[in-house]
DNA sequence: ATCCTCCGTGTAATCGATTCCACAAGGAGG
DNA sequence: CCTCCTTGTGGAATCGATTACACGGAGGAT
């Protein structure tokens, strides 16, 4: 692969000049810029990026370490970010975590490794030490979806709180008391805040969130479908049970579908999360919807702020709630969406 | 951040003895290990990765390009890819062409300018310039999914003939005669492939597959939409739609409800791609299932292979059948899987 | 005692870029 | 006609690693 003494070997240049054409710089005679371009063209030469790197110590690259691929929640948000970095000139190298501490400290280790400019992260737990190190370590660093207190970090996510009364009022309004919800992992901020603003939104209709109607989950299917099982076991099982993602929404319905079940007769379902899919369930589900494509976006320029030395905001945008017929039928309500 | 000038100046050594411990040479005295040990520990010291491959040459990292993140076929074949790399000791760069050709050159370029040691595609046209110059300049390459005829590059994919033969029987012995089929793109080897394939399978039963029953779509949902709704205004339409991959069945699935009619006693679907979400469509979806998994790492063996010297096979596997509601009932019928 | 091997270590070249500094040529101004 | 400045260019240092080569000392063989 040609590199740039070639290039300036063929120009007749010397290779200072054949950088500064090729990052523009002004002077430079328009005859050596034509002669270097000309060889450039000849040799298809294309800049080592990696001498680059270590050279002007920028990668132009972002890290994203989320915490599993294979839920559409994070493959949208991931596309959204790699979308928003390419406009602004960056890359993005992805890690899944796949809601594993120690896979999430890998792909730190190695994208700090890989010395890329910004870190964007959606982490699994409570933080470990490696992350710690790095933000005090001045690593520009974003929190998107989820976060962790006590560190000094701008956060994108969604207030889910507003919404989550919405759906609350909704199911209260068709008749429903008994409420349940499976939770995530109390180590990330998405597991406990749902959790909370469920509670809080029960409290406003004077019901209770009782301990058994509170399953722990883990943001995957299997957990939702355990949860649910454990749910429909109780002497007096809840009308409704809300997800606090889309996976354990999954493992819910398939719970209910084993048993014999009906959704929403026997039991309704609604979730946190709206994804394409949850329109071609059966039934349809209904969900709290992020701005996932926003927030995405939002966390890339947070970063991309921090890294060309602006200061970097925390966002918080508003998720609404989309009605479909998972928790029964009123034809009196609206729908906001098919 | 520390550099490994740093570690040799705390652990009163040369650079080299540092570089000889870190990557462990034989010829180093214990003592020189403990000490050098020591100050990395103290120092929190991590190699740079740039300047390591600038060096070497090697980047321990493998570039994947994709048609679609959003699919979620790809998504698993993504995740398949990254977990079998991560194994054999690589990193993974993902680019989404969002079935655009000019993402896809971008994606190609942008990774062949961070020098990384391989590159896995899943090509969305028919080659371009870019990707032919790669191959030929020895660029250690393989095809997954999809591949390019005319190129010397191995390809890892999975036969679907045989499925489309079962599925073939499978309708028609429902009662089903006019069969339809949404193709994907003809740029792509998957988009004829299926056509191929489903008009061999009719063909064994004496059956046409006209033109009009032939939709073209560009394995995006709306194009499935779109056509299903052209199947729909035919004079005949057809009774069942076969779409090439999940998202144009995702479409057709859409279209179907939109005028208010059932599946599968208006209309009957079935799709090549069996993702986990269509077990709970209403109703539940047949697929041809491609064992994505075992493609992906097959495809990342294939390429390692490459790199580190071995030769590289192609790796054709079989896809398989899944029988569930979309067609219709057959009670006789067992189903291979709920 | 002498010579030859190893063994462990350090010096320095190298990878492919960017960029500081020196310098030559040419034009403007006195 | 001589300075002074501007402009374009090249030489060489640099980023942080790896590794070929040289070298000094210890130990074994003769």
């Amino acid at each position: 692969m040609a590199s740039i003494k070639d290039v300036a070997a063929e120009a007749g240049v010397s290779v200072a000049t054949v950088s500064r054409v090729l990052n523009d710089h002004p002077s430079v005679s328009a005859d050596a810029r034509t002669r270097v371009l000309a060889a450039v063209e000849a040799l298809g030469y294309r800049p080592n990026a990696v001498a680059r790197s270590l050279r002007t110590d920028q990668t132009h690259t972002l890290g994203l370490v989320i915490s599993d691929v294979m839920n559409p929640y994070f493959t949208e948000l991931a596309r959204s970010v790699e979308e928003e970095a390419r406009a602004l000139g960056y890359s993005v190298i992805i890690g899944n975590a796949d809601e594993r501490p120690d896979l999430q400290d890998h792909h730190v280790r190695n994208l700090l490794d890989r010395r890329i400019d910004g870190l964007l992260v959606s982490p699994t737990d409570g933080g470990s030490p490696l992350m710690l190190d790095a933000a005090r370590a001045g690593t520009p660093m974003v929190f998107v979806d989820r976060w962790i207190p006590g560190f000094d970090v701008p956060v994108v996510r969604a207030d889910g709180r507003a919404a989550v009364r919405d759906l609350v009022a909704h199911l209260h309004g068709l008749g429903h008391r008994r409420l349940a919800i499976i939770a995530g992992p109390a180590a990330t901020t998405t597991g406990r805040e749902r959790v909370e603003a469920f509670r809080e939104a029960l409290g406003a209709y004077g019901l209770e969130l009782p301990e058994a109607y509170i399953g722990q989950g883990d943001f995957q299917a299997e957990s939702g479908r355990r949860v649910t099982e454990g749910f429909l076991d109780l002497p007096e099982p809840p009308d409704v049970v809300f997800a606090a993602d889309n996976l354990m929404a999954l493992g819910a319905l398939d719970a209910v579908r084993a048993r014999g079940l009906r959704v929403p007769e026997d039991l309704a379902l609604a979730a946190f999360d709206d994804i394409p899919w949850f329109v071609h369930t059966d039934p349809p589900i209904t969900a709290v919807a992020q701005p996932t494509g926003e927030l995405g976006r939002a966390a890339v320029r947070a970063l991309v702020d921090r890294i060309e030395g602006r200061p970097a905001r925390s966002v918080t945008l508003a998720a609404r709630l989309v009605v479909r017929r998972s928790c029964g039928e009123d034809p009196a309500e609206n729908r906001s969406h098919l």
